[in-house]
RNA sequence: GGACCUAUAGUCUAGUGGUAGGAUACUGCCUUCACAUGGCAGAGGCUUCAGUUCAAUUCUGAGUAGGUCCACCA
């Protein structure tokens, strides 16, 4: 065995191997292996920016891990690397970077430049992220939810859908995010709290009378259709059928009745208006309201609105406010709590309006798609629960269609004559209809058609990422073969999207699962614990973690993490691990110092290699347990408390009498022992800190063993349990401990010879460890 | 309003129907013999109430606190 150095130079380490795997392909995939294949839905980063922070380090290698140990549990590995360069995030990433609109370029130009800008970022991803940690993708199997494979199999995926009926193209009121201006879906709307005012204005009855109406919006006074009251409400039940006029408008609208009015809210009279709210919407869809639109894509009042045309929402509002209290119509004002849905990239609050957009059918399969996910094994398993949440409580088919430039083109045009849609053949994918004309003409017999501006929503492209990477189109035999893929990691915030989507997309296609397995992890949260994010300056970067730590000390960390629990971030959790690395390394140093020739054949052993090498064997079988369900922290812990805590602490202590001593048999038999125990270690540890232990693996077993790496061996068979050596093993421990107290209370070295010494209480089978306990603890004589 | 998750030393974390294990920080001792980025030792802890039980930190119920999702939000 070749010798360690008395300290590891860990960058230098890391780069070594980084590039001798890279060089070695040491984690393609072999499409040739008869091994069964397990297959990884990774997540695609978005390729807006270069923020990483450790909150992306925890979450992509999380699952790396798992790549790593399945394909050290004997699987051919199919693991490939992506990157999101699609949709809004890149949009407003050139947006921002250029300081430009993109209305301000044609939209070939500007995609082009986004595709520019998304591939340096995808560089220094790779480069500053993927590699620096070691990751082990293939990288032959790279693709990006822009390239071309994957724009064909979004817009196939169109194409089956129109066919089969399941996609529709409607015009109806929208979410629609005033700041994007554009169409969204309701997993893309979230809650935001604020403060706003309540306005109590007066409304002026037939005869005369004024009443109070509260709402938070008068700046849709102009939009309002009629005003509401519960049937029950005594107040108001003479006004029933009657009509109200509203204030500076001057208009007159009825007075309905209706149960879901809150009759304590307020002053018990509810303005309806379109729309305002989804109330407003709620009650203009079931009682067929009229619609009076008054704002526009870019959420200004339009001339609907009078004197107010053109002024943005708020300006509105505050120019309403202050008419309605210059002509007295302002009882009064109330501060209020108040949540609103906003676009989840601007927080801008979305409002609705009636635009024809394309649909997926998706409120018809609540039921089947239910069925679909309780054949999903979801770990931690009560995330399955959110996504039954999410499902039941839908209220609107997916929107996905987007008023975007980037993303994936519809593959559609329109009739100019008749307006009549004609989809692109599913031959001809993928298509821009901007470029290419359809080649039949359309049903009304006119050869004239407009291309449809709008793309695809983002998730269009997302839902099909197993269909993508196992090659669906272009590798049918493989796809037959890998179709479910075996995991689908990804965090919790987007069950709603990413994994609803995705369970949606292939039950409407084919009737099935996705992927067998779920893997949700976790958020990094701030020591404080908050969310972590550049625009709140409290992000952690990993470029500034690998400055100080090595790449397998962060890895480290990220196997302490348990599933399913969103932690803070703390530091020291990063001392540990270098401490771990530390330790591995001098032992190793010390079995490589010690080790001298291996025997070949199996020496006869001692009771402590039957001891290490039972309690190794045990160790083996709850890592491999544990590991399966994913409880990666779990097995790292068993693993790491039998490392230090009888492996170093005794062990290596109980084995220095013997390769120090004269007694060859003896020798050979703890060297044999701890070969074999210290290469099993570094397997289990192997998928943790690949860096670290395939240094030492090349170092002190590259040789003996023909693989070229220590990340393509398997991990061994786990030898049967000697529960007797297991017992007498304990006993010497507790022993010895005893004994080091002893010493430490009389200020003795560890390695002091002792005379004589006796013992608390004397064990049964003492006979069996008394040569053990005297040579490991330098006693002559034990009482 | 409905649902889900969590509650263990200053901090982080494991575990159990019967004396709660470890890390980190703190304190003390120990440097020829792999390791001071070390070894050994010390001090310090089960959210509250009720129930089941000979016995509850563990099981059951309720409460409290924190986190999360959904609905409501005139």
């Amino acid at each position: 065995m070749a010798e360690l150095d008395r300290k590891p130079d860990f960058k230098k380490i890391e780069e070594k191997w980084q590039k001798y795997w890279e060089k070695n392909k040491t984690y393609q995939f072999d499409p040739k292996s008869k091994k069964e294949i397990f297959s990884i839905d990774t997540p695609p980063p978005y390729a807006s920016g270069d923020h990483l922070h450790v909150g992306h380090a925890l979450h992509y290698t999380q699952f790396e891990l798992v790549s790593r140990y399945k394909r050290m549990r004997g699987f051919n590995v199919y693991f490939p690397p992506c990157f999101d360069n699609n949709g809004l995030p890149t949009e407003k990433y050139v947006e921002e970077k250029y300081k430009i609109t993109k209305t301000d370029m044609s939209r070939s130009k500007f995609r082009k430049l986004c595709r520019k800008e998304a591939g340096k970022v995808e560089k220094n991803y790779t480069k500053r992220f993927f590699k620096a940690l070691g990751h082990a993708y293939d990288w032959n199997l790279l693709y990006t939810t822009i390239d071309s494979e994957s724009q064909k199999v979004a817009q196939t995926s169109f194409v089956d859908l129109y066919k089969k009926g399941y996609a529709y193209r409607a015009e109806e009121p929208v979410l629609w995010c005033p700041h994007h201006q554009t169409a969204l879906a309701q997993a893309e709307v979230e809650d935001a709290k604020r403060k706003t005012k309540m306005n109590w204005v007066y409304f002026e009855l037939e005869n005369g009378k004024k009443v109070e109406i509260a709402t938070t919006r008068p700046e849709f006074l102009p939009a309002c259709v009629g005003v509401f009251a519960h049937p029950e409400d005594k107040r108001y039940t003479h006004l029933i059928g009657k009509k109200i006029k509203v204030p500076i408008f001057n208009f007159w609208v009825p007075i309905f009745a209706d149960d879901s009015v809150d009759m304590e809210f307020g002053s018990g009279l509810m303005m309806v208006c379109t729309f305002g709210d989804n109330a407003d919407l709620e009650k203009w869809r079931r009682l067929k309201l009229p619609m009076k639109i008054i704002i526009d894509k870019e959420g200004k009042l339009t001339k609907a609105a009078g004197k107010y045309a053109g002024l943005k929402l708020n300006q509105a509002k505050a120019a309403v406010i202050d008419d309605l209290e210059g002509w007295g119509l302002l009882a009064r004002q109330e501060d209020l709590e108040q949540t609103v849905g906003v676009c989840w990239r601007c927080n801008t609050p979305i409002e609705f309006l009636p635009t024809k957009q394309w649909f997926v059918k998706t409120l018809a399969f609540k039921k089947e798609l239910i069925k679909q996910g309780r054949k999903i094994d979801w770990h931690p398993k009560f995330y399955r629960k959110r996504f039954e949440d999410w499902t039941n409580n839908l209220g609107w088919d997916w929107i996905i269609s987007r008023q975007r430039y980037y993303g994936v083109p519809m593959p559609i045009w329109y009739c100019k004559k008749c307006g009549k849609e004609q989809i692109a053949d599913a031959k001809i994918l993928p298509v821009d209809p901007f470029e290419v004309k359809p080649t039949k003409k359309c049903s009304c017999g006119s050869g004239q058609f407009e291309p449809e501006k709008d793309v695809f929503d983002t998730w269009m492209t997302s839902s099909m990422s197993p269909e993508i990477i196992i090659k669906w189109l272009k590798k049918p035999d493989q796809f037959k073969k890998m179709f479910p893929v075996s995991l689908r990691p990804q965090s919790h915030d987007i069950i709603r999207t990413w994994a609803f989507y995705t369970i949606l997309k292939a039950y409407l296609h084919f009737k099935d699962i996705p992927w067998k397995e779920v893997m949700i992890s976790n958020y990094v949260l701030d020591p404080k614990g908050r969310g972590m994010s550049k625009s709140k300056g409290n992000a952690i970067w990993l470029k500034d973690l690998l400055e100080k730590y090595s790449a397998d000390a962060i890895r480290y960390w990220v196997s302490t993490v348990s599933l399913g629990k969103d932690m803070p971030f703390k530091e020291q959790e990063l001392v540990r691990g270098s401490k771990v690395l530390i330790k591995l390394w001098n032992s190793s140093r010390f079995i490589a110092m010690n080790i001298g020739k291996v025997p070949k054949t199996k020496p006869q052993l001692e009771i402590s290699d039957k001891w290490i090498l039972s309690r190794l064997a045990e160790i083996q079988n709850s890592y491999i347990k544990h590991s399966d369900r994913y409880e990666i922290s779990q097995a790292r812990r068993i693993l790491e408390d039998f490392f230090y805590a009888e492996f170093c602490d005794f062990y290596l202590e109980m084995i220095k009498y013997r390769t120090y001593g004269t007694d060859q048999k003896s020798k050979q038999a703890a060297q044999w022992t701890l070969n074999k125990t210290l290469l099993e270690i570094l397997k289990m540890f192997a998928p943790l800190i690949p860096h670290m232990t395939e240094e030492i693996y090349e170092k002190l077993y590259k040789r003996q063993i023909k693989s070229k790496s220590i990340h393509t061996l398997q991990f061994s068979k786990p030898d049967k349990v000697d529960a007797e050596a297991i017992t007498l093993g304990k006993q010497a421990c507790k022993i010895i401990s005893e004994i080091r107290q002893h010493k430490q209370k009389n200020q003795l070295g560890m390695g002091a010879e002792l005379e004589s010494y006796k013992l608390k209480r004397k064990p049964k089978d003492w006979k069996k460890i008394e040569a053990l306990v005297k040579g490991t603890m330098r006693v002559r004589q034990i009482k």
